[in-house]
DNA sequence: AATAATATTGAACGATGTTCAAGGTTCCTG
DNA sequence: CAGGAACCTTGAACATCGTTCAATATTATT
């Protein structure tokens, strides 16, 4: 039992990092079955025996590429002055950077859908949601009076803006933006939103609108 | 050769029509040639005759929806009281409020992507720049020093955060998101950026970080 | 060593976008 | 109005996918 499994384990991990350098290279829409066969020396057909199908395929890439993520962020958090603002600043740019290097893995990571009806497996959606822990903790040091379900609102709110930044400002489908232009742009806008949200915490949340 | 032109038109337009009607209803992956053909009552074939490739389908679709998108936020500018603030806070609401309603539509203007090497027709680039004017107006008033360019590029990021914050607060890839709770989110952190914006513009600009 | 369990293969299937020769329509011209 | 040129439409055919499966080869167990 032990040769077969891990020959199988061998080919499964082979399977996973070709997959991830061929969507480095073409794209989500450049991965292909008969490619990756050929890549890794089986079958066609012998792909299904490592994977259920190609969505657990890009799921399993993905999940890589949230992990090397995540580390880029715990070393951007960690790493400079400790001002919980300028924290969250170098989290932001290190996410920018991270997806300007990453580009396609990046963009596979949203890009991809799984067909109506077919749910995304636990370990994969449990990732996803780690990546609001780094913001979580700089923004508890700005809010103190805010509970952790508001911080989690808040969190989740300054990641999808900063996404939000990165993902228009890379796409070339928009005007190209220069990389230090766009980094320079989101290091202002991320300085902004923190003291438009301090200065209305202190003026007393929503009684000003 | 008006009669063929004519006919030819008329099928056109139910093409581009059946097609933004599938879209909606199965979403960018759920659009098939054969389905269109069978729906508009004409050959497979024939499809070709009235587009060039599904990609320009796709973008005269996403042409329609664009402009949809923009008169809503040209409704959302105007209604309701005129500061500037408040302005950018409801066309920010409105792009949400459009996302949600046509969610399929909406998601197609983004998750299309052109093979590489094929380059984006200009009629359908010159459709996207149109968006950022809605923001460009009540900015001006509000950044009277700035010039037009620098305005540009701060519209883009506000844009873009908002675009961020609707895209992953609609997404059921992260947790589902209550839409009265997102509009809300959206909202206050529109408001943060802007008085952010305000408070570092007086404090002198970059001079502070 | 024989037999059971399992893995691998590559051909085949069903979709799908796209092309194309054949045959029909429509339009212009004399 | 007739006839030919230009164009349109058709549906079969092609290439390319992901995926499946019976047959074969390999590995594990008794």
């Amino acid at each position: 039992m032990t040769k077969a499994l891990e020959r199988r384990e061998k080919l499964r991990a082979a399977l996973i990092q070709a997959a991830e350098q061929m969507i480095a290279e073409r794209g989500l829409a450049g991965l292909k079955t008969r490619d990756l066969a050929r890549e890794i020396g089986c079958a066609n057909g012998a792909v299904y025996n490592l994977v259920a199908d190609v969505d657990e395929l890009i799921l399993r890439v993905g999940s890589r590429t949230l992990l090397r993520l995540d580390e880029a962020l715990t070393l951007a958090t960690n790493a400079g002055e400790s001002s919980p603002r300028e924290s969250l600043v170098r989290i932001a740019l290190a996410y920018c950077d991270f997806a300007a290097e990453n580009l396609q893995l990046w963009r596979a990571l949203f890009e991809h859908r799984m067909e109506t009806g077919k749910l995304v497996p636990d370990w994969s959606v449990h990732d996803q949601m780690q990546l609001f822990r780094h913001i979580y903790q700089p923004l508890a040091a700005l809010f103190p009076e805010r509970s952790p379900e508001e911080l989690g609102i808040t969190a989740r709110s300054l990641f999808s803006a900063v996404h939000g930044m990165v993902a228009l400002g890379l796409e070339q489908k928009l005007v190209a933006v220069p990389l230090p232009a766009l980094r320079k742009e989101i290091a202002g806008l991320v300085r902004a939103m923190i003291d438009g949200l301090i200065a209305r915490d202190v003026k007393g949340a929503a009684a000003a609108d």
